[in-house]
DNA sequence: TTGGAATGTCAACAACACTGACGTATTGTC
DNA sequence: GACAATACGTCAGTGTTGTTGACATTCCAA
């Protein structure tokens, strides 16, 4: 227990008790779960699973972004991104542009049903962070994403932040 | 674009807009990554998995609990806690003792073994979650808590109160 | 005593990640 | 023009974690 004597440290510091970020930890396990559990429902019903998810938003998010791009943003192989990719290229919802100025490069973007189950998705899910927002307030708010910001690896929130200036 | 007409009701609910639900969806999904990053770290060095983890935690955090309950906090089948479980226990790290009352049932405790595990676990994962308190401040993380709850199942907040009785 | 609950185990399977290796096309550089 | 590097795709193998389904055992309670 060595975080203890922040109890001794002036009420302050009373948040970053060994309970409080234990608390905080198991917090933020039960809340993921929730997060993506209706996604979830919806993709197993069209037999797809979460990384598939994950390739839509991002391709929605930015669209022509190039493969190797979202390796980076996702944080995986390309041998893993690769199968989701092929299942959602052959199941006609993302479409692979060959790069104009590079060739080698492939762009992805969203087809029209692409874009429905994206919106789908999307809806479930940020119907649930919706509600949570709305019940916690905005202060609350504005302390949940600082908090979950300051939680990020550095290269992570590069591409967090890169995403923000899209607005 | 459901809810875009939220920035036409009030400056006090522009937080709900569908560009805000995006971003706090993306946070939680780069921060989920930055918590679980260090243990898991820790863990393949060690041949364990998350899985490991998370039973670890739960029955340092409630120690002689059961299997059902187990089940219940982690929200899988008993056949894939019990993989999970198996290796645990016979690695020496958590010891399954048949209840005195109802002898059908396994209360689980950490040995010697487990308890440097969970700990050396636990040291990593709250470095990462103190520093990000620290950086964001006590308000911040005040909403961030708040945020977290009410975006939990109604069955898991039932267990997460639970777990903060023990205080 | 019988039904049901709690637990354990076997087998098969799927999603999703990994490593390693190889091939192809394209690009940039010396 | 030769050659290295980049971007992408693919094949093969492996591991973790989850799932279903089936079946056995033990034990509590009506």
């Amino acid at each position: 227990m060595r975080d203890n004597r922040n109890e001794m440290r002036g009420p302050n510091l009373l948040f970053l008790t060994d309970e409080q970020l234990r608390k905080g930890i198991e917090a933020m396990f039960f809340a993921y779960r929730g997060f993506t559990a209706d996604p979830d429902r919806v993709l197993s019903e069209k037999g797809y699973g979460r990384a598939h998810h994950r390739a839509v938003h991002f391709i929605q998010r930015s669209p022509g972004t190039t493969v190797n791009n979202l390796l980076g943003i996702l944080g995986v192989t390309k041998q893993s991104l690769n199968r989701v990719l092929r299942s959602l290229i052959d199941d006609g919802l993302v479409e692979s542009k060959v790069g104009t100025q590079d060739k080698r490069e492939r762009h992805l973007y969203l087809t029209t049903a692409g874009h429905a189950l994206e919106a789908e998705l999307a809806e479930v899910q940020t119907a649930r962070v919706r509600s949570a927002y709305r019940a916690a307030g905005p202060e609350a708010v504005q302390g949940f994403r600082t908090v979950l910001e300051a939680m990020m690896d550095t290269e992570m929130r590069r591409y967090f932040d890169k995403l923000k200036e899209n607005e």
